[in-house]
DNA sequence: AGGTTGACCTGGACGC
DNA sequence: TGCGTCCAGGTCAACC
């Protein structure tokens, strides 16, 4: 469900909630998961470590994890290290946990009385005593561990810090609708089918527009477009369309926001003219007739 | 090689 | 109330 401002909204609530504590155990449901690392290299992975901080990377939210005794100084293990060298290895966490909520997938920290919804696939009690559970109905989600130094990239980049110019490298010569350009998570990480629709209305572009046609300017306003939304949207805490909730359980505004995006046949917000649903890479994809080209 | 299409799942909304 | 159909914010593998 969640693109770039939920994530980015999830990913602060549940720093602000379990950084800091460590994870105790780790319970893994049965059934056919929604994993990308076996069951037991996450649990393992997982267990007795810290969390540092949970912060987000494209549509991924990663927890960087620290030993269980806060890795500051030489506090290895063998003695014999003497401090080698400043490693900047020590600004690295020892290891990652990455989850992608997929479609449905959500992350909540609860109180260990409280209720397991269904389609609970993963529980990680913590030391503070609360719980912080996967649930996901679909399970589109996936969950893993990234244990390689240089730390986790998903790859593309990040739509909120590329600058104009690279923004318009990234589309320059593709065949490709636009539509399909801006959901491609190599080359822009974090858009996902409503902000691209809304971004694509802001910059006055079809969605089926063929991407090598868009001119330079235009490239300019869709990158000037997609920032702002997406700022936006964070500001207000996401989109919450059927089920997205926050960390706390709390929903975002942005869908009140919504130009396009889900307003088939309602009149255009500038011109009065319905608004089309057409599907382009096989997402349903809203646009102004009028007011994009 | 780059681009497009289904398949992967469950559940909610809607029409009859 | 119940059943069938369609739709869903995301990725991939498998095709053209």
């Amino acid at each position: 469900m969640p693109e770039l401002p939920e994530v980015e909204t999830i990913a602060r609530g549940l720093d602000k909630r379990v950084s800091g504590d460590t994870v105790e155990s780790v319970w893994i449901g049965s059934r056919k998961q929604p994993l990308k690392s076996p069951a037991g290299v996450i649990a393992t992975t997982l267990e007795n470590k810290r969390i540092v901080r949970v912060h987000r990377a494209g549509k991924h939210i990663v927890f960087d994890l620290g030993g269980k005794s806060e890795p500051s100084h030489a506090s290895s293990r063998g003695p014999s290290t003497i401090k080698k060298k400043p490693q900047s290895g020590l600004l690295q966490p020892s290891a990652q946990w990455i989850v992608h909520l997929g479609m449905t997938g959500r992350m909540v920290v609860s109180e260990p009385s409280a209720e397991i919804a269904k389609h609970t696939h993963l529980i990680a009690k913590l030391a503070s005593g609360r719980e912080l559970r996967f649930i996901d109905p679909r399970m589109f989600g996936k969950l893993s561990v990234h244990l390689q130094a240089g730390g986790f990239d998903p790859g593309g980049v990040e739509p909120l810090e590329v600058g104009a110019e690279r923004f318009a490298a990234l589309f320059r010569g593709r065949k490709t609708p636009i539509k399909s350009a801006l959901l491609n998570q190599k080359l822009l990480r974090g858009v996902g089918n409503i902000y691209a629709d809304e971004s694509l209305f802001r910059a006055g572009i079809r969605p089926r527009r063929r991407t090598a046609s868009i001119t330079r300017q235009q490239l300019g306003a869709l990158h000037a477009a997609v920032q702002e939304v997406l700022r936006e949207a964070i500001v207000l805490g996401g989109s919450s369309i059927s089920d997205y909730v926050d960390v706390d359980g709390a929903e975002g505004f942005f869908q009140l926001q919504h130009r396009v995006y889900g307003r088939e046949g309602e009149p255009c917000l500038v011109c009065r003219t319905a608004i089309r649903r057409v599907v382009v890479a096989g997402r349903s994809s809203h646009y102004c007739p009028k007011c994009q080209k």
